[in-house]
DNA sequence: ATGTCCCACTTGGTGGGA
């Protein structure tokens, strides 16, 4: 099966496009960021008649999850915990039923942290420490478990174009760097460079200046998966193409294919 | 590092967020 994640910057700009790609992709299950709308809103029907069932954590305005899966959900979980103050929707959780056992798949869309001088910084460190947390308890499960999404998190200078450029940025700040190596030394295995050295790999490409045309892109967009999602781990790929269509995002779908 | 896009709004131009 294929499990995918997708920055679609706004479900309502976007329905074509995601469409469109998921008529050509075929995603089993597809991981959304940045749907930008409340639940009640969230166009549901399109995606249904494509044979999905829909899991959405919105909120007004900005932000924002979805799970599309044509595996039915036998348990959704929405928001990350350890604050219950956090009124921002980042965080939704499903687990489905495959051949001898469950997958759990988690849909995120970690805080951008910029400007780094305001509250915003603290806020995405924070974020990280929960998921850290979070993901602990979850591995202890000893159960397949991905966690995709927009990490805001640029892990290595080779996944940036221009590291010079980045320097400061809460994407690239050596504080945001550790809590994502932190995570990942909680056992995980990152999906891409599980199967690729390649610089210059790059997930998301500015709207602006000229960005996709000079390939000034970087690579925030990530699957982290358990021992026993990586034991399952069969070829990873990033649908670049995308980024070329009419109304694109400024983000691309990177793709698992995960035996099960 | 700003040449853009998306969203909300007692809306039709502006501010916030990326």
């Amino acid at each position: 099966m294929k499990i995918a994640t997708w920055n679609i910057n706004g479900v309502k700009a976007r329905i074509d496009t995601v469409i469109s790609w998921l008529e050509q992709a075929s995603p089993d299950i597809a991981c959304l960021q940045e749907i930008k709308s409340v639940d009640e809103n969230f166009p549901r029907e399109p995606f249904e008649a494509l044979g999905y069932h829909v899991e959405t954590h919105g909120q007004k305005g900005f932000n924002g999850v979805a799970i599309l899966s044509r595996l039915p959900f036998d348990e959704v979980n929405r928001g990350l915990p350890g604050n219950d103050g956090d009124e921002q929707a980042r965080f939704i959780e499903g687990v489905f039923s495959v051949d001898g056992g469950v997958v759990r798949v988690v849909s995120l869309y970690l805080p951008n942290g910029n400007p780094v001088d305001s509250e915003k910084f603290p806020y995405k460190l924070a974020w990280m420490r929960r998921l850290h947390d979070w993901t602990r308890e979850r591995l202890a499960l000893e159960e397949p478990l991905v966690l995709a999404g927009d990490y805001n998190v640029i892990p290595q200078q080779g996944d940036c174009h221009d590291p010079k450029a980045w320097e400061g940025d809460a994407l690239f700040r050596p504080e945001s760097r550790a809590a994502f190596r932190r995570l990942l030394n909680l056992g995980l295995t990152e999906a891409v460079r599980s199967v690729t050295d390649k610089t210059g790999t790059y997930t998301f490409w500015d709207y602006q200046a000229g960005a996709w045309q000079k390939n000034n892109g970087i690579r925030i967009d990530h699957l982290l998966l358990s021992p026993e999602a990586a034991n399952k781990l069969r070829a990873v790929h990033i649908d670049k193409h995308v980024r070329a269509w009419e109304k694109p995002s400024d983000h691309v779908p990177v793709v698992i294919e995960y035996a099960a």
